[in-house]
Formats: C-alpha cells, sequence, structure tokens
DNA sequence: CATGCTTTCCAAAACGTTTTGGAAGCGGCC
DNA sequence: GGCCGCTTCCAAAACGTTTTGGAAAGCATG
C-alpha cells in the first residue's frame, strides 16, 4: 500500500485551527451571509494557505449528487473509436470542468452490454447524468434512461421514443439530401448508399436524405443500390462495395454513411481500375484526417465533434440544474467539404431518365 | 431539477425488511463468516431482487478510497488527440473496469496547467491514483505527484528523477536504431530528423536511437539536419520541412519523431517534385490509420496503444493494491511497419563517405 | 429598563457505509 | 449448577459535509 504522506485538512482542522465551530467555516467557505466578512476572509486565507479541498464523499452523502457526469462508450469498434471519442471526450470535459464537474467514463465491453454498464453507473450513483453516442433507431438506452428517470443527453436521436427528452445532432437527413441534388445537378441518375446493416439513426437519416432528394427529382433507390455491412467486420465492406460496383448499369455515385466506408470504397474502386471521379463520384461523412490525404480527397461532411460535445454537456449541466424545461433538443447543420472525389456524371453513359 | 422517481434501496431499507440489524445485512453481503450460511442467502437473494448497490459515497467516506483512477490528459494538442486518446481511453477503462474501477478523465485546457489539473484530482480525493500520458524529459506532473505519494504510472519515460517510479514505454530509442540500420544497410548516408521542439521524451529517445545508429556506422546527424516544430502549430511543419528538403547535400532519408510529421513530409516532398521513396525515404512513427492510406504508405513503428493501456492499467491497480514493491517498470518494443516510403538510396548521388 | 430586531455564530442531525467491541443464546464439559 | 467457548447477531462510532433550528450579543426603540 503506498503511504500518503500529507494529509489533506479537514473541515475539523480548519476550524479548531481557527477557533470557529465547522459550521461556521463550512457557511464562510460557502458564501453564506451569516458570517461576516472579516471571519470569511481569514477563514477563506488560511482555507487557502492549507490547501482546503472539500471531501468529495462528505459532499455526496449529504447532496446525493456525485458530481460526476458518465459518458458510455460503445466498445467493439475500433474504427469509430479512432475517429471520433477522443475529439468527443476531450469536448466534454472541458465543458463540464468549466461547470464544476468531472467526467468518468465506462466501456461496454465484449461481455459487458450497454445497459448494464448504464445500471452500473446510474445505481451506483456514480454520475448525475449520463451522455450517449452512437444511438440506435430503436435504442433501449434510452427506454432504461427515461424508466429511471435519470437526467441524459444523446448525442444522436431515436426514432420510436414518445416520451420527451433531450438530444442533439447533426442533420444527416439536410446534408446527403444537398449532396444529392448537387450529384444530381452534375447529371448523375444512378445512385448507391453503402451503409452499415446496424440500426444507427445517424444513418439511417443520410439515407433518408438521400432518398428524399432522388424521389422529388423523378430518380429512385433500388433496393440493390443499397449494400450495408457490419460495423465489426472489414473485409465485409470489400465485398459490399464490389457488390455495388458490380451493378448494372454500375452506380456514377455512391454515398457512403461514414469516411471510413468512403475510403474503403475508394480503394476497391482503385483495384478495379474504375477512375474517381471520372466514372464514380464518391461523397462520405465525417471528415476523418484520412480523407483529406487520401487520391483524391474525399468529398464529405464535418459536424465539428468538439463543439458538439460541448454543447451536450452544456444541455446536460443544464437539464441536471435546470431541469427539462430550460433546454430543448438541437439540429445543427454539418459543413460540405468540397474534395476531388466527385465530379460530373461520366458522359459516356448518359441519363436516360428525365430530370425534374 | 429532474426528480427520480424511483430510489435506490439503501442497507436501512434492507435490514428493516429482513428484520436484521443494518450490520448484518453489510457483513453478510460482505460474505463474513459471522452471519449464518442461511441468514447469507436470504440476504443476497433480496439484496438482488431489490436491485442493491452499495452508495459509493458511503464507501468512500469510511475506507478513503474513491474507487476512481484518474487519466490526466494534456490537452491543446488536437493531432495527438485524434490519433491516440481514444484508444487510450478504451484500453484503460476496460483494465480498471475489470478490477472494479472506474476511470475519470480530466482534462488540461487553454487557461488551467497540467499540474494544476492534477492538483484539482490528487486533492479533491477523486482518484486513488493516476495515469499520465505524454512525459516530458524533465516533467514537473512527475516531481508533483512523487511528492504528493500518489500512487501513479507514466505512459512514458522522464529523464532526470532519481526517486523510483513506475512508467510503461515503447522502446523508441531500439526502433530507430533499427531504423537507421536498415536505412544505411540501403545506402543511406545524409539523414535527416523531423522532431518537435518540447521536449517530449518518446522524440528524445527515437532522436537517440537514430543518432547511436549513426555514430555505430561513422556517420552523424549535424545540426542543421534536425528541424523542431512546436506541436500546436501546423503550419510551422511545413517550413521546417521545407528547410530540411533544401540542404545540400539533400539528405537522403528523414526520420520523424510522428506520422503525423510524415505525412505533412509526404505532402511537400509531392510538392516539390521529390520523389518517395526514390529520392527520399521517410519513416514515421505510431501507425496512424492515415499512414496507410497515403501514397505511399508510410513507414512505421506500431506500439499497440490499447495493449498499453491496459498495461498501465494493471500496473495502477497493482500498485495501489499492492504496493509499488509488487511491480516493476516495463519497457516493450515496437512492431516495425514496412510500407513504401522508404527504399534504397538514389544512386544518382552515390555515398561518400565511409561506411562502417 | 424591558422589548424586539439584527448580526453572528454554533450544536446537532442527517446522509450510508464499515468496523469495533461486545452481548445473547446454546451446547458441552467439569 | 457453574463455567467455557462457539455461533450469531447487533448498537455505536466513525468518516466529512451541509442544513436546520436556534442562541447569544449588540443595538435601537418604546
Amino acid at each position: 500500500m503506498a503511504t500518503k504522506g500529507r494529509r489533506q485538512p479537514r473541515l475539523k482542522e480548519l476550524s479548531s485551527e481557527l477557533g470557529l465551530s465547522i459550521t461556521t467555516v463550512s457557511r464562510a467557505l460557502a458564501g453564506y451571509s451569516d458570517v461576516s466578512a472579516a471571519t470569511r476572509e481569514r477563514v477563506r486565507e488560511i482555507a487557502a494557505r492549507r490547501g482546503y479541498v472539500p471531501s468529495r464523499a462528505g459532499r455526496m452523502l449529504v447532496s446525493g449528487n456525485s458530481g460526476f457526469v458518465g459518458l458510455v462508450v460503445p466498445l467493439r469498434d475500433s474504427q469509430f473509436i479512432d475517429a471520433f471519442l477522443g475529439e468527443f471526450i476531450v469536448g466534454l470535459s472541458e465543458a463540464f470542468t468549466d461547470s464544476g464537474r468531472d467526467l468518468t467514463i465506462a466501456t461496454a465491453a465484449r461481455d459487458r452490454r450497454e445497459v448494464d454498464v448504464l445500471r452500473h453507473v446510474v445505481n451506483g450513483q456514480q454520475a448525475d447524468g449520463v451522455v450517449i453516442t452512437r444511438t440506435l433507431t430503436d435504442d433501449d438506452r434510452v427506454t432504461y434512461l427515461l424508466d429511471q428517470q435519470i437526467p441524459f443527453v444523446l448525442h444522436g436521436r431515436v426514432l420510436g421514443e414518445a416520451r420527451p427528452h433531450l438530444w442533439f445532432d447533426t442533420d444527416g437527413e439536410a446534408a446527403f439530401g444537398q449532396a444529392a441534388r448537387m450529384l444530381i445537378d452534375l447529371g448523375h441518375t444512378d445512385f448507391g448508399f453503402l451503409t452499415f446493416s446496424e440500426p444507427l439513426t445517424f444513418a439511417h437519416y443520410r439515407r433518408i436524405g438521400l432518398e428524399g432528394a432522388l424521389r422529388d427529382n423523378g430518380l429512385g433507390l433500388p433496393d440493390q443500390a443499397i449494400a450495408s455491412v457490419s460495423r465489426f467486420d472489414e473485409a465485409e465492406v470489400g465485398r459490399a462495395a464490389d457488390r455495388l460496383l458490380s451493378l448494372d448499369p454500375r452506380p456514377t455515385a455512391i454515398l457512403c454513411a461514414t469516411d471510413a466506408l468512403a475510403i474503403k470504397l475508394l480503394a476497391i474502386a482503385g483495384e478495379r481500375s474504375i477512375d474517381v471521379p471520372g466514372d464514380l463520384s464518391i461523397i462520405g461523412f465525417d471528415n476523418l484526417p484520412v480523407s483529406a490525404y487520401a487520391t483524391p480527397g474525399i468529398t464529405t461532411f464535418d459536424q465539428r465533434i468538439q463543439d458538439s460535445a460541448v454543447h451536450v454537456a452544456d444541455m446536460l449541466v443544464t437539464l441536471i440544474d435546470q431541469g427539462v424545461a430550460a433546454v430543448a433538443p438541437r439540429l445543427v447543420n454539418a459543413d460540405f467539404i468540397a474534395r476531388g472525389s466527385h465530379g460530373p456524371a461520366p458522359p459516356a453513359r448518359p441519363a436516360v431518365r428525365a430530370v425534374g
């Protein structure tokens, strides 16, 4: 056992050193008006000099709040971790620190389902509120949190839940709608969509956006032009990309639910000597660092993860401190990042269907 | 204030429901032998059914331990965050969870120095131990933790500290020694080194490794062949790379302290129409996802961040539970990842200096 | 001088747990 | 019957904080 030499001073020591009661010291530090200005100064000065920091345990016990806020990370998905998690955590941590709270992280591991991790965090009272990322269209974490009446904010949305709850999301529907219209204007008529088989909400909305824009322009997205892959199997992406590129007519524009998928697709296209963007336009989402360095660079959307995290954190703090009435869900736009992976439709196969 | 409808049962409720004392319930759950097997079963059964989870505050108060372990993140450096932090956190979290502890994250922000953040975590007794990453050769965080006798493990090393302490590191000296010898065997004699001006320990050792191998082969690394950049200024990297590429004779091999630097250097070389690896070999360190997708792929070293994190976490847990005698610092090797960014020295400018 | 108000302080309770130091009941032994 | 030891249980204390409900002292007012 590493013995700790120095010991933190406690209220009791301060009070005896000052010749005051514990109550008065506590109230002086808290700034209550029923302690005189002179005493308050004296207390504060000595507390600062002795390096007093209130015991978290004591506070928790009486207040019932832990001062911690939790982030439950859906594990398993190393792709996701690389791209997203670090930035998100940094944003959260900064905002929480500003509000005097601390961030605790719990990961769902191989053998621990996310809801169980959540239960652990919630029942152990180690967090006053929780942030959830990467929502599913139908997400049992949300159901659980609503049932338990735990304050939480979603980064993402869910579809089926009627009870009001707080979320923050980037408008993937608008983004992919905009991308699709741009491609249609460039003459594209045969579209493909590369996405995940898991019912991730963000993927759902991106698809909705694409399909909506196509429909508005008299086009469609046939079933076989949608290829889904498991988030957990890299090799599968190659097969799915192959399937899309083997369609007849071959899509001249493929939108990918994430940049990670777009990068893979780009590599597969390269293997098959399909020119990007000459023969095929590719558009992704996320603006991974990788995407800027690919050849050509991937055209994509940026969702400013760190800013989002700050916003999510602020929402949760407001929710905890001031109640649900003080905040509202929020949908923000993604930034379009034009790079080299998209362009006009190849002239060799002119659009046969009517446009508009 | 979001009211919590369901309330956690406490020991008191359980005890009155069972007709037992609080003490007995507590000891039954803890498995002490002075409660009969029958009673123990009865207690456990009802505790499980009521979903009892001991209050962290109560436990903390009496044990003095928080059950949390802290990671203090040196902020400011988004490059670093992207590449490293997410994976590291996931590894830590997994290992800590396995030991029944939880991870809390504190970030040093713009206006909060790392030592202050550390002080906050330590004095507030919100962590029983701490993990420190990205050490400097002379690191005041380490001094502080040793002074305070807080259990901690470094991911990385420091140079000047005589007092024993625990660390885990990847052997960058061996790695860059190996890389340099390989390049020498490929005929290279003019080397460059692109690194950070901040005294990061890992950069120091990588440089030592390079210089040692050169010296052993009768070569040297002149001062002007070493270019240093601030971690916080992206544009500076371009200028530093330009400087290296303007040397006469121009280096035919440049080792970079990290892949992030290598990627930039590769881009600058491209702008100047310097062929990689024909005219210039580049070797990095970290094996970022980006590095695999660059053209050509960056030859680099992988340090298996997630495994390292698990090891660091295990070391800290052992330190906390069993004392300093039970663990020792550990140095592991990096994996060499050969890609396309290195090759034989260009024949046009044969080696003029003797080799060996 | 008695009364009431204000200022300044404090003792005690409460939060939930673990540990300490018994106590009660029971059977066996002399 | 008296004593011992074992099993099984429990009351009380302790950890550090905040809040509650006063109390004491000082001052002005009648």
